[in-house]
DNA sequence: CGCTATTGACCACAACTGTAGTCAAAAGGT
DNA sequence: ACCTTTTGACTACAGTTGTGGTCAATAGCG
């Protein structure tokens, strides 16, 4: 059950993480600003996730509601698995040395992320 | 120039990036066990990786010696930079955090991670 | 020197993606 | 009770990707 989600379908799945249980009209309102998609593509784009099988649909009359099957949680961590599998020798510290180099971690994020580290090794 | 790099054309640049400026034949042996692709396959992704740019061909008799154009490096931090703006709002230690609780990470990465926090720190 | 194997150029083709159109049923306004 | 709008189902279609075939030049074997 590895579904494969495109950056498109994501789109979606993220507004969806945020409300969950919306129909296809307000992920279309979500969308705007963002995506500038015509509502068939939103459409379009709803059909192929439900039937990937990463939402599920609740008729509510005349529409669907849609509903995430999978966490975002669960998402990032598969699309961070796969970024360090595939780039990093599947060791996540280079990966952390790149971004740091990369985007400059703020104070913030590094005060965060020693916390974070404390708390993993005791 | 954001060249896309597809995964298949991404093993080849694994190769390439370990041993920079061989033929496809060395390719396709060096492939082998990891990848079960026929040579014409190889010979694809490398011209299309030629065309997109990402690598550099130089003439030695009757074929060509392929080298990187872009280092390991910066595509790194390219698609890290990317994950971390398409899944996590653009900062990293939420990416870290979700490694941590993903993979679990060693002793030896906490520690590798602390002493390049506290270098970033000074 | 002629044949075979290698190599790059070009071609093929189905699956997946991005982007959207058409259609018919249903829902709501007047 | 109509007409318009909304919605899901189905269809389209070009570009990308994975996978590999054909062909002609050529380079080395025997």
């Amino acid at each position: 059950m590895s579904l494969q989600i495109t950056p498109a379908e994501l789109e979606i799945m993220k507004v969806l993480w945020k409300r969950p249980g919306i129909g296809a009209s307000e992920i279309v309102d979500a969308l705007d600003g963002e995506q500038d998609w015509s509502p068939r593509t939103v459409k379009t784009l709803l059909s192929r996730l439900v039937e990937k099988g990463a939402l599920n649909t609740k008729a509510e009359g005349r529409r669907y509601l849609y509903r995430p099957l999978i966490a975002k949680r669960d998402y990032q961590k598969k699309e961070a698995g796969q970024l360090i599998d595939k780039l990093f020798g599947g060791r996540a510290a280079p990966l952390v040395a790149q971004l740091a180099d990369a985007r400059g971690l703020s104070n913030d994020d590094i005060e965060e992320l020693e916390a974070l580290l404390g708390r993993l090794k005791q």
